[in-house]
DNA sequence: GCCATAAAAGCACGACCGTTCGGCCGCCGC
DNA sequence: GCGGCGGCCGAACGGTCGTGCTTTTATGGC
């Protein structure tokens, strides 16, 4: 890895960071060239302009999330426990990957309503985790650990839900039981799709 | 109602408008008053400092949640119907209510790391909210459509996250079956809290 | 150890930021 | 009908924004 390519990794890793507590709007040119060091244009040069910075920005994080959430989660068994294990990595990737909340959810409110390349990598992302997330939950279904009847698309909206309200209670409300009760929503989550034996 | 009174609630209305299209931070001076054929300093003029025009945004908000949402909920009958009032009219308040996201999830997010009176507004609103929807649901189990063992706190929890699921899907993923997704999630969430004559 | 090249710095730009201040205009009570 | 005053404006402040140059400094292959 060249020198650059090194400096450019230690500005996304810093960018991801401030974004995290100032959100990716707020996240400027000149705050981000001081908390690395360098000057303005040195780190300008790096990029070809601010949008594409934000844009990189989500990128680098969502390698890492790949990384601490996606590949463990596949490597556990297929079924119920698969997405036990997303959802397990899920809520302690919010509470550990950043300083401040999850960029994803942060801007995600920021950029819903504002065209361009930051919004549609936002997308992209949200709709490529969506995806795995419902083949995870069709798995489980296949694998009889869910009732047939259990849609997964409807499943992954539900534990969105639960995800953000754990955010939402945690780095705004500062709810010390936030992740408490993510679980105990989780487990009734998933205690409504177990075949009992009931119906058909 | 007096010139400049009126004036600032225009001001008001615009800014809400315009904060939920940018987000609270996103909001300036200079846009705000082109917005309202105002000049910067004739607009400045109503206001201490751009916090405080942020802290009296929230609040002009604040306002029209109480009419458009609380108002009519407390008007229903108590119990279960009064529980799916609130969300009926908290979903469609998210969806009429701005021309952009619901600038209280956009700024909850922007806001949830920087102290200051906007954070400290924030966080009083959602406390508000958060203990009248706690008091409409306990109705609800004591007027016996809830079972005993339902946690008010874990109820409102649950509730949020849907919302929140709605706002996410509706806003960003532009999901046209945002809607019907969270009105089964509710239902969902209602039926685990029927007493089924099951047990103690 | 030299030299081509990559990386960072220095400097400057026009625009816009939040904020202040002095002054103009039209509405009110007298 | 005149004086005072609230409401609004124009101009300007020091700063910071994103973005270009041109120059200096560091790096790595030979």
């Amino acid at each position: 890895m060249g020198k650059g390519e090194s400096t450019k990794t230690a500005i996304l890793d810093e960018a991801t960071e401030l974004a995290s507590l100032v959100g990716l709007g707020g996240l400027t040119i000149g705050t981000l060239a001081a908390a690395t060091k360098l000057s303005k244009s040195g780190l300008y040069a790096h990029f070809a302009s601010k949008e594409a910075l934000q844009v990189q920005v989500l990128q680098h994080a969502r390698d890492r999330f790949t990384d601490v959430v996606m590949r463990p989660t596949v490597a556990a068994p297929r079924g119920e426990p698969r997405v036990r294990e997303f959802f397990d990595r899920w809520i302690s990737w919010q509470s550990t990957a950043f300083g401040g909340g999850c960029i994803f959810v942060d801007a995600a409110s920021e950029f819903d309503d504002q065209e361009g390349q930051v919004r549609d990598e936002l997308v992209r992302a949200e709709r490529d985790k969506l995806e795995s997330l419902t083949l995870i939950i069709g798995t489980a279904v296949s694998e009889g650990h869910f009732r047939e009847d259990v849609d997964p698309e409807q499943f992954a909206y539900e534990l969105e839900g639960i995800v953000l309200a754990h955010h939402h209670a945690r780095r705004l409300m500062r709810d010390g039981r936030a992740e408490e009760r993510a679980r105990r929503a989780f487990d009734r989550l998933v205690d409504g799709c177990r075949p009992i034996a009931r119906s058909a």
